[in-house]
RNA sequence: GUGGGCGUAGCUCAGUUGGUUAGAGCUCCGGAUUGUGAUUCCGGAGGUCGUGGGUUCGAGUCCCAUCGUCCACCCCA
């Protein structure tokens, strides 16, 4: 016997019984994203190394340890990409759709870090992604948040914190980070050591430590939104009074500080307690200097990602309704004649009701075991079309889910009989 | 990258201090009912016990390695 291949450790196969879902957050997703003028952007798996370097930022765990990169067969070095702004980045740069203009975009993904899997974690994952350029205002972030406080009201999900931060300007963080390391080095002594090895790289991160020791330090350290430049302070203070007009909740957490280089001004993270250990379901902020390092026109932006993994567990945890996505009639088919009728009348009904989703048996057998098949695969309705039906040009209609007699329909009438059962327009 | 739990049928799991042909429930297929499912009854199919070594007269059971999976650290969505 041959070797069973297996799929890659932590990337999922999504299997028929859980396609629902996916499709139904991708449609409301669109839906909503949509109703804000967002339009889609797709981007490429693979890109350029050199891109999620500079996007990113070289000391970022992302691109030190995560990154599935490789040299393709012309000797050029490619990386699948980690997340999706910086291809986005590249790709409104390339066409020029960020030169002088706005843009409203989302896209949507499997994205790919090399980490160890766990509840909530995967090395393939998929992200929805909103991004905005040109807009430096404070009202395109309370826009972002909103996006999403919709999202999670049409899924019908929620229990979640919504924390915020301001990370001011490169200068003016810069006057922090010094004033923070000053400050961390009094306490050396006392961190852990991860944390003494973020203080020469990236004192910031010392911030969202778990470990309690350090973060007793970190409760008396200097607080970010004490630093801020006074456009910076102006900014925050309009996108705090921005969402208290539209009553959405928030936390202030200037200890909120994002794994990525590329973030100035606000940054907001949706975390739920009902996700285990991975509690971030979507995380974003503001990007005013990306573009420019990357090569554009200096260009303000701001976007958010959503973990749909992290999302779909939440929407199963909560058991929020998700329509139906089987098959709604089955048609059972017996005798050679009926056999090749039904086949002819199915078709003829997907003609009229293309929103129908009817499924043909297949493979013969007895009536006894069709039904069992079209009970077993969630159908509402099982139609009926043996020898007798084809004499008469009629089909039986049979609830399966005990909503009255089986009723004889002739052909011509069918269509508009199951649409009426069904609940759709003919 | 670190630490711990777990790998027996498609699924959920039993399997006594190592001892003949490895079990159950669900699912699937067939029959009881030659044209009526979801209940009941009967029958059948389905397993190199994750993989590779080792100890032993004998290994699903003990040892080692390896892979996978789960949880936490870490990291982040």
């Amino acid at each position: 016997m041959s070797q069973k291949i297996q799929s890659i450790r932590g990337m999922n196969d999504l299997l028929p019984a859980d396609a629902g879902v996916w499709q139904h957050l991708q449609s409301v997703a669109a839906e909503v994203f949509g109703g804000y003028g967002y339009r889609e952007l797709r981007v490429p798996v693979v890109e350029r190394t050199e891109l999620f370097r500079r996007a990113v930022g070289e000391v970022t765990d992302v691109v030190e340890k995560e990154m599935y990169t490789f040299d393709d067969r012309g000797g050029e070095n490619l990386s699948l990409r980690p997340e999706l702004t910086a291809g986005i980045v590249r790709a409104g740069i390339e066409h020029g759709l960020l030169y002088n203009q706005q843009q409203r975009v989302w896209s949507c993904g499997p994205v790919f870090r090399y980490e160890r899997p766990q509840a909530g974690r995967y090395r393939q994952f998929h992200q929805l992604d909103v991004e905005a350029f040109g807009l430096a205002g404070p009202d395109v972030d309370i826009e972002m948040i909103a996006i999403a406080a919709r999202l999670w009201q049409r899924l019908g999900v929620s229990g979640f914190v919504l924390q915020i931060n301001s990370l001011g300007t490169p200068e003016s963080r810069t006057q922090y980070r010094a004033a923070l390391t000053d400050y961390l080095r009094s306490h050396e002594h006392a961190l852990d050591e991860d944390s003494k090895r973020r203080l020469g790289s990236n004192p910031l991160r010392v911030l969202d430590s778990k470990v309690p020791a350090t973060r007793a330090i970190v409760a008396a350290a200097p607080n970010i939104l004490d630093h801020l430049d006074a456009e910076s302070a102006l900014h925050f203070a309009a996108l705090k009074r921005g969402l208290d007009a539209l009553g959405i909740a928030f936390e202030v957490n200037p200890r909120l500080v994002r794994g990525l280089d590329y973030y100035t001004r606000t940054v907001f993270e949706w975390t739920t307690d009902q996700l285990g250990a991975q509690d971030a379901v979507c995380a974003g902020g503001r990007y005013d200097g990306l573009v420019a390092h990357l090569g554009g026109a200096p260009t303000p932006g701001i976007g958010f990602a959503i973990g749909m993994e992290r999302l779909i567990a939440l929407i199963g945890l909560q058991q929020a309704v998700v329509p139906e996505h089987g098959p709604q009639v089955y048609f059972c088919r017996f005798g050679a004649q009926a056999e090749a009728a039904a086949a002819a009348l199915a078709e003829q009904l997907r003609d009229q009701l293309p929103s129908l989703r009817l499924l043909l048996n297949a493979g013969g057998g007895k009536l006894g075991a069709q039904l069992k098949r079209a009970d077993a695969c969630g159908a509402r309705y099982a139609l009926i079309l043996g020898d007798d039906e084809a004499a008469t040009q009629t089909v039986q209609v049979k609830s399966l889910r005990g909503e009255g007699e089986p009723v004889s329909i002739g052909w011509p009438e069918l269509s508009q009989h199951l649409a009426q059962r069904v609940g759709m327009s003919a």
